[in-house]
DNA sequence: TGGTATCCGTAACTTGTGTTACGGTTGCCG
DNA sequence: CGGCAACCGTAACACAAGTTACGGATACCA
């Protein structure tokens, strides 16, 4: 199978894998049914991700992977770091609380291995806020925010922006919130950020 | 069995239920192996909880109901709110990222039903967050705080207090925090809470 | 065009778990 | 004291999933 075809096939497996994450969680997906799902064969998925953990720790790498490439688009240097921040914000929001993500940190939790917690841990915090990091120091040199250590400051917006949303989404029945509140609840804690950030504590 | 052994005889199971959960995860805890740990019989345990999610709804509802219990010691009226949600902010951190609290979310989001995900949201953001309102309405008549909304308020509060901690110890490695850190990060919420909460938005 | 590596589809194996069943024992209660 | 209900310990059942194995088909490459 060429390179091009291999790769298509894998987003095909990886695709049928999500499906049936969202629908069934971690411990309901069967290696099998992800199998017939993708019209691959077993042998197939256990020749190239190892084993059922080894698959979605590729699926945990794919989708950070999205998710920084999405972010970074939002973040052309030289341009306001504030507006920076408000277009970032319901993007991350989106992100983090979709189906995707969601279904990945359920999965995570079900894990009793820890390996898949611990790689959405480093692909996707220790990946994203760096970002945030890099947009709040600029923010700093411009005089718009005032802090000591941008790695707290970074903290404390994803508290603002995120704050308990995830595990809400991920143990009760919250859906997916639309586009209207993301855009608010960003509006909401980027506000809120500067007014923290204005003066010392 | 006597009515005051046979709870007795529950806290046992359920504080070995509560042990193994805590070690090996939801799906890596049998029930033979509950009831293997407190000497008890597999029959005992269907029984008296029906199958295995009933026994874990029954720890997320005593777990609850203790939260509920250890909160209100601190809730004496007609003191002042502020000092009050100074005392209330460390042991509900303490509390919402103990080991129990966090295992207790591990299984609800590896339930692939649902259903202890919807006992763990009703028992326990739905029983904390009337307490934390109730505060805040009398900070607001003592005019200490001003905001429209209490139950919004009380979520801001919640997420400047707990924020993400909550899904990352679910998800990564991190360790129960100490008392040290609860108050520091209480202080803090505390503190950039009035701080928003002085005039409108 | 022929050969080979890879993949599909299916089946089989092994292991573990939820759940049920049952004989022996304990403790309560009239 | 006698009987009965509940409980313990263990075994057994049924089933599902992870993992492995294998014959037949497919696609690439010389």
């Amino acid at each position: 199978m060429r390179q091009e075809n291999k790769s298509l096939r894998q987003t095909q497996i990886e695709t049928a894998a999500y499906a049936l994450l969202e629908q069934k969680g971690y411990a309901g997906t069967s290696m099998q049914a992800i199998a017939r799902k993708a019209r691959a064969s077993n042998e197939t998925l256990y020749n190239w991700y190892g084993d059922k953990n080894g698959l979605f720790k590729a699926l945990v790498a794919r989708n950070a992977a999205e998710v920084k490439a999405l972010l970074e688009e939002e973040l052309i240097t030289g341009q306001d770091p504030i507006a920076t921040l408000g277009r970032l914000g319901p993007k991350l929001l989106t992100l983090l609380l979709g189906d995707r993500a969601i279904a990945l940190n359920r999965a995570a939790a079900a894990d009793p291995s820890g390996e898949l917690g611990a790689a959405i841990s480093m692909a996707g915090r220790e990946s994203v806020l760096p970002l945030i990091v890099a947009v709040l120091e600029r923010a700093k040199s411009d005089k718009k925010l005032i802090f000591d250590q941008a790695d707290e400051a970074a903290g404390l917006y994803m508290n603002l922006l995120v704050g308990d949303l995830q595990i809400r989404r991920v143990i009760g029945r919250v859906p997916a919130p639309d586009p209207a509140f993301c855009n608010t609840r960003s509006g909401l804690a980027l506000s809120r950020l500067s007014r923290l950030l204005q003066n010392g504590d």
